[in-house]
DNA sequence: CAGAGACTGTACGGTATCACACATAACCGC
DNA sequence: GCGGTTATGTGTGATACCGTACAGTCTCTG
């Protein structure tokens, strides 16, 4: 019956292996990954901030020196729930350099993601918002680090009403245009489009052009097929937009992939800058001016 | 190229003549809605109350009385926009007879209902959210009443941390959960299944059990065609589990088509209950009790 | 290097929904 | 009652996606 559950679980398992395996490869070559390398490398001197993310990377400095001691570096690796549906939250957590799914799991075990939370957002709105649970799951979709803040300290601080409350309140905006423009693009759009759509929503968060993930992983996150995920990604290989391989995604030409994607990603994109704007350090969104021509 | 919101304005100025008719009929003939007749009726003294509304009727006196001064009784005729995508909105709205479809519009014209508003909740989350827009259209699903608030006001009453403050932000985490498992159904649920949990969703905020929507509107919200919505209507109606003509809908047998609809339906109401279960006045999803069974 | 596991490609029939066209039927205004 | 408008029913072919089955291929393990 829970057979999606199931179905998750196995695949988590699966990539916790492949992934092993992935670091060790990196240890001998140069890494591909230009700008950041999100397992731990020691020849870098920890290379780890909280100002890697976005919302605490914009809180001025008085808000940021008061939190800033109760931040705690925690590894995220792929496929850990850092929720479950109902779950009870201790903490919430900034994503630095991981990718976190927002998950809803059907009865029947049929998934679907509603969201997706990197390094320009947090996850656990619900303990600010008063609810304390979501009937969702966040899962891990992308290995990686991120800071994680004692559920009583977030409130606290939220209670002030400072500056730390009206970024989370406009970030919680922004994740609402997210899901209902998720909803409306699962009606409308075919499987080809939301998969560019979604292959660039997660190279925005991952300052990069390559990432990890299996076709069946995107697969379960879309709510299709498996079988689909393949044709759809075989048409955009043979059209020179991607290059994949048994669970590396390189996107070749962003550009034409944009151009493919339906608007969802664009709108979803612009509101999130028009939300966040005032965050400094680095727009999630830097290298796609041209999809508002 | 914008047919879908050419075809919406067509169906609205149709549906405005239409209720027309419909007002002088419940003038003549005695009215079929048992609880409460949702026009103007002259033998009722003044019926309208702003805490019809569950939200405004939540709140303790004091914050009433301070607010109860400022809420101006409106009328929202049916396609009413109360307000665009995009446009800055001078009011927020309580409905108390009415129902509010939050609706998103594509570039192409398509278009589907991520949310619905009655006398539950409240219209215009983003301008205490502090995005003061967001991309969605307010449309008025159901002709009705609601009191409205100048957007100042209610920004000042948020900003006071108080009883509304407090409700207001669950009951936006209970709008999310809503768009999120819209999101899913949409994905995995069949047209009937859907018009099942969208007759039951218009039906907790209209206390009786008929309503007045023509298929094509139905279809609209749900982002279908208007013959999907016809062969799934007919279904249920040769299943004796609704009678429809004409645009009038009456539930026959709501039971089964609680048990005939998505899980979907269950768990947003589940999620509302428990989010905004300190509302006093009447739990807005009394009658189903043996849906959690 | 053999075997197993993991990932991807392909194929085929089934089904739900779409797009379009048009017929029927209720209702209203006159 | 008549004619136009509005709402609903039906039919036909196209298409996208599903369910299932299975083959191929890469990679790690032993």
């Amino acid at each position: 019956m829970f057979d999606g559950w199931k179905l998750l679980d196995i695949k988590i398992r699966r990539r916790k292996v492949w992934m092993r395996r992935e670091f060790r490869q990196n240890d001998s070559v140069a890494p591909l990954t230009p700008l950041q390398n999100p397992f731990e490398n020691m020849s870098v001197p920890s290379p780890h901030s909280p100002k890697q993310n976005h919302l605490l990377a914009a809180l001025p400095d008085a808000e940021y020196q008061r939190l800033a001691p109760h931040l705690e570096l925690v590894p995220m690796p792929l496929g850990e729930a850092l929720y479950e549906s109902g779950g009870r939250m201790q903490h919430v957590y900034f994503p630095t350099t991981s990718i976190v799914s927002l998950l809803y799991v059907m009865e029947d075990g049929a998934s679907t993601e509603i969201a997706v939370v990197g390094n320009e957002g947090i996850l656990g709105i619900a303990l600010f918002m008063g609810g304390e649970t979501t009937p969702s799951r966040g899962v891990v979709l992308s290995a990686g680090y991120g800071y994680r803040l004692k559920a009583r300290l977030l409130k606290e601080e939220f209670s002030r009403a400072g500056p730390l409350f009206h970024l989370l309140l406009r970030y919680t905006q922004a994740l609402i245009t997210q899901m209902a423009q998720t909803a409306v693009c699962n009606r409308h759009h075919s499987v080809e489009q939301q998969l560019c759509r979604w292959l660039l929503r997660s190279l925005d968060r991952l300052s990069t052009h390559e990432m990890t993930m299996t076709q069946e992983l995107i697969a379960t996150m879309l709510g299709v097929r498996r079988e689909g995920i393949t044709e759809a990604a075989g048409n955009l290989q043979r059209a020179g937009l991607i290059r994949y391989s048994r669970g590396h995604i390189t996107v070749l030409d962003r550009m034409r992939l944009e151009n493919e994607s339906c608007e969802c990603y664009a709108v979803v994109k612009k509101e999130f800058n028009r939300l966040l704007s005032e965050i400094p350090k680095g727009d999630p969104y830097q290298s796609t001016a041209q999809a508002y021509a």
